[in-house]
DNA sequence: ATTTATAATGAAAGTGTTTTCAACCTAAGG
DNA sequence: CCTTAGGTTGAAAACACTTTCATTATAAAT
């Protein structure tokens, strides 16, 4: 195990067993027309020879890498990061491994991660990312790459999705505030938000309108920092309402702005927290929150996505359901 | 872009543009050796055919894969994802892929790990995971995989590696709180903790023994819910104590649990964080920390390996430097 | 115009597998 | 003892590139 050693070619061991390259190949692929004695035999000097099979050399005759794409904004996203986390076992399980391909949240790295993509020769990918259009996604899919696509609405009928509900909450949410509540609420708009987030705020403010209530929003940096600051401002004018934030940083941004502001929350101040992380019930006072197991979507990702490279899939279209829990940073 | 297309080869274009195979290769991989007219006949034909070079088979030919493994204990830590970040952003700057090798913190997936690693042909790996001890890493190098190795001490020449100043840090911090302070040190020692861990706490017990200080150990489950428990009971008896732990979210599980039990923080209990990451301002009261740039370690973390696999290596071995950061949940 | 040096090109071998198809062997059946 | 069917095996092509080396074309120099 010491010295270096160059790699042994299953030639080598087809020379040194004296069989043909045909059927160590065989004994390697577990093919039963394989007499037991030559597999053993073959087996023993592979063992020998500590041969290891190229997987670059199967994947150009097979056209199969077991390797899987995962498109998404960033990996510095705790939600992201627990979603990798189930796709990272549910991978493993299954023999597969992951290719990150990460877009920064700019059309142009989108861009260039398509292509990226298509000259990789995963044998499909999982794409979490708004970034990428319809025109994109159908250009994958237009190269034969199995695609399931979480949480971004496109047409193309050769992919799988995987759908959150958060819009059909979230709407759900605001009508049961509406009945008990009292507060103005206000949605918080990142700048650069993806489609997703847009979604949610088209069904915020429709929920608002059907109603006929007014609502507020606020524009801010995708910055803990960033927003902790300019709610320091903010509450220096407005001392209630309502606050509906993407993720759980910015939603504890608003509660310590509130709290070192002189405010209460949940009596002045409430604030629901729309993707919810473990980090709900550090923050104090706890962030009432919608949760999804994210850990669960990207296992089912993969699964999904194993199913169909090996034709036994089954759901086209899978929806999680998201379940809102209140803790202590809303009255209800 | 609408129908789908089988992948079109350079032995198409080569026919299509009427030169060969050698002088298509020699266009995608910008040798200076094709004049400028063939040069454009080709790259026209290239592009009305959308021809994409098959990074599979370049591989195979050139034995080069432009992929990097990296090999973490799990996706799902913050501390990760941020240096996940670090070496996502630096490898698409330099054209690598990054691919996932997880071990779950157990040494037969670490095993697993690998061989995974050594059959999975890229160029070069990183290793930031206790799991893989000196015979791992050594048999991974043997393979001749160029590898950088961060803070895990492994003796081996071929290997570049990143090195943390914890333990030193973690001693001036002790060092300087026996100054000050006066509340007894507690370490919380994690049920699986891995070799990193372990050497802060030795280098905790060191400067305790040296000083000849009385300290404690708790050990604890890598879990905020648990800790949390547990400290609802530790904080029945234990109503003062300077608490070392290794992760936001169980420092936060004790700050927590002292304010639910009555106590404050940071006159009766103290408590740093030695991972601090962006959730060490969200808690309440702030965390100080040890704070390391996470990112900049992915990210020079790949520009190493890099540096390795192109012979423009520099170092050899660095360290980074952590800052201690007080914040308001400890004194001094 | 001829030679020479140099740059541009192509043929073919190499990369490490899988897979098809034909050939072979063996044991069962007549 | 011969035939036949079925399971085992191997030769060779295929996968999609790169690279070496020999050859040809081009330009410069005489």
């Amino acid at each position: 195990m010491n010295n270096m050693k160059d790699r042994v070619t299953i030639y080598e061991v087809a020379i040194s067993s004296g069989v043909s390259l045909a059927t160590v190949s065989r004994v390697i692929n577990n093919n039963p027309n394989v007499t037991e004695k030559t597999r053993k035999k073959v087996e023993d000097t592979i063992a020998r020879l500590g041969y290891k099979p190229s997987r670059l050399a199967q994947a150009l005759a097979t056209n199969k890498t077991t390797n899987i794409g995962i498109v998404i904004p960033s990996a510095n996203y705790v939600y992201i990061a627990n979603m990798l986390n189930g796709m990272t076992d549910e991978a493993k399980l299954r023999g597969y491994q992951l290719t990150l391909f990460v877009t920064n949240k700019s059309k142009e790295d989108a861009l260039q991660v398509v292509e990226k993509v298509i000259t990789s020769h995963v044998d499909g990918a999982i794409i979490f990312d708004d970034e990428l259009d319809n025109e994109d996604i159908n250009k994958l899919a237009s190269y034969k790459i199995p695609l399931v696509v979480i949480n971004n609405q496109v047409k193309g009928d050769k992919l799988l999705s995987i759908n959150f509900d958060y819009e059909k909450k979230i709407k759900d949410v605001i009508q049961q505030y509406f009945k008990k509540g009292s507060k103005k609420m206000y949605f918080l708009h990142l700048h650069h938000s993806g489609r997703l987030l847009e979604r949610i705020e088209k069904s915020f403010i429709d929920a608002h309108i059907k109603a006929g209530k007014n609502y507020g929003v606020f524009s801010i940096e995708d910055s803990y920092r960033q927003t902790y600051a300019d709610f320091m401002e903010i509450f220096k004018s407005t001392k209630s309402g309502y606050f509906l934030a993407y993720r759980d940083s910015l939603a504890a941004a608003v509660i310590n702005a509130a709290i070192d502001s002189g405010l209460r929350v949940p009596q002045d101040i409430e604030v629901l927290s729309i993707i919810g992380t473990k980090y709900v019930s550090i923050i104090r006072p706890q962030l009432s929150s919608l949760h999804l197991d994210l850990k669960e979507v990207g296992s089912k990702s993969v699964m999904m996505l194993a199913g169909l490279l090996t034709d036994e899939q089954k759901e086209k279209n899978v929806e999680f359901e998201s379940t809102f829990v209140k803790r202590a940073s809303t009255l209800f």
